[in-house]
Formats: structure tokens, C-alpha cells, sequence
DNA sequence: GCCAACGTTGGC
DNA sequence: GCCAACGTTGGC
């Protein structure tokens, strides 16, 4: 299984519209940049990602979990956008700060850290695994 | 609100 | 195909 991390501004579309969307999932659309969309073509169903509220928060806020395959995103009407549908796992009990993650040895190679413009990008088990005891999820 | 970093675009 | 200019993103 692989790991991801999916960001975006809690304005735009945050974890509680999220979980309100329940088992059906919803489409992460919006998403106009090569790296973040290639991400996603690569994810397979049972994916589990982070959920990460940026710009104000700058924190994972949730687990979810990848529930359809990359498929042309339906808010872009040239076809060249795919993207995948989510739907959320469950909140975390202690949110990961940004900061967390710099002041965190292991953490710092994060593409999160250094890269903090790609919206979906991916995380390695190592990270995946430390940052789900920071955040006290199993 | 500012600025640095990155990605994309377009002229050559 | 290179590179400068511009726009956007997101941390501070």
C-alpha cells in the first residue's frame, strides 16, 4: 500500500465537508498541476493519505483513504485533469503541525517541508508511520 | 500583507 | 530548446 498527503485551504474545501461527504467519498478536483495529478494516477484503491489544512492551520486534521481510481476531473472541460476520489477515515486525535514535521528528524525530508506547493504529494512508510503516533491513530 | 519558491508560458 | 517574465501558492 502507498502512502499520500492531500492539502488543501480549509476555505476552499476542509475535513469536515469531508467526513460530511461520508462513505461516498468526493472527487479531489481542482487539482491543475502535472506532479500533484500524476500522484494521483498512480494511487490505487485502499490508499491512505493525510489530510492537510493549510495557510492558517497548517496541520493533518485526518486519515482517508483513496475510494475510486483517477478519473477525468469533472470540473475541468479540457480533459487533461484526472483526479481521484477520497473519502474520510477518521479525524486524527492530535493534529501534526507543520512545525511538527520541521522540528521532527525523521520528518524533516518531507516533501511537505520542502516542497510546500504540491498539493498531493507522496509519503513514505517511515513517515506514515511516525506521524500516525505523533498524531496517536493506529 | 509581503515575499520567496516554484511552475508555466511565450518569445527568441 | 532555452530562458526570461509572469502568475500562483503558501509560509511567515
Amino acid at each position: 500500500m502507498a502512502y499520500w498527503l492531500f492539502k488543501s485551504e480549509p476555505n476552499t474545501w476542509g475535513w469536515d465537508q469531508q467526513v460530511a461527504k461520508g462513505e461516498a467519498g468526493e472527487q479531489w478536483d481542482g487539482v491543475r498541476n502535472y506532479q500533484a495529478r500524476n500522484n494521483m494516477q498512480k494511487m490505487a484503491l485502499g490508499d491512505r493519505g493525510f489530510f492537510y489544512h493549510s495557510i492558517k492551520e497548517k496541520r493533518i486534521v485526518g486519515i482517508v483513504e483513496v475510494c475510486a481510481l483517477a478519473h477525468p476531473d469533472s470540473t475541468d472541460d479540457t480533459g487533461k485533469w484526472h483526479c481521484v476520489d477520497i473519502k474520510a477515515v477518521k479525524a486524527v486525535k492530535t493534529p501534526v503541525t507543520l512545525e511538527d514535521c520541521k522540528a521532527h528528524p525523521e520528518l524533516s525530508k518531507m516533501i511537505l517541508v520542502n516542497n510546500s506547493r504540491l498539493s498531493v504529494q507522496p509519503v513514505s512508510e517511515d513517515e506514515w508511520t511516525i506521524i500516525c503516533q505523533l498524531a496517536g491513530v493506529s
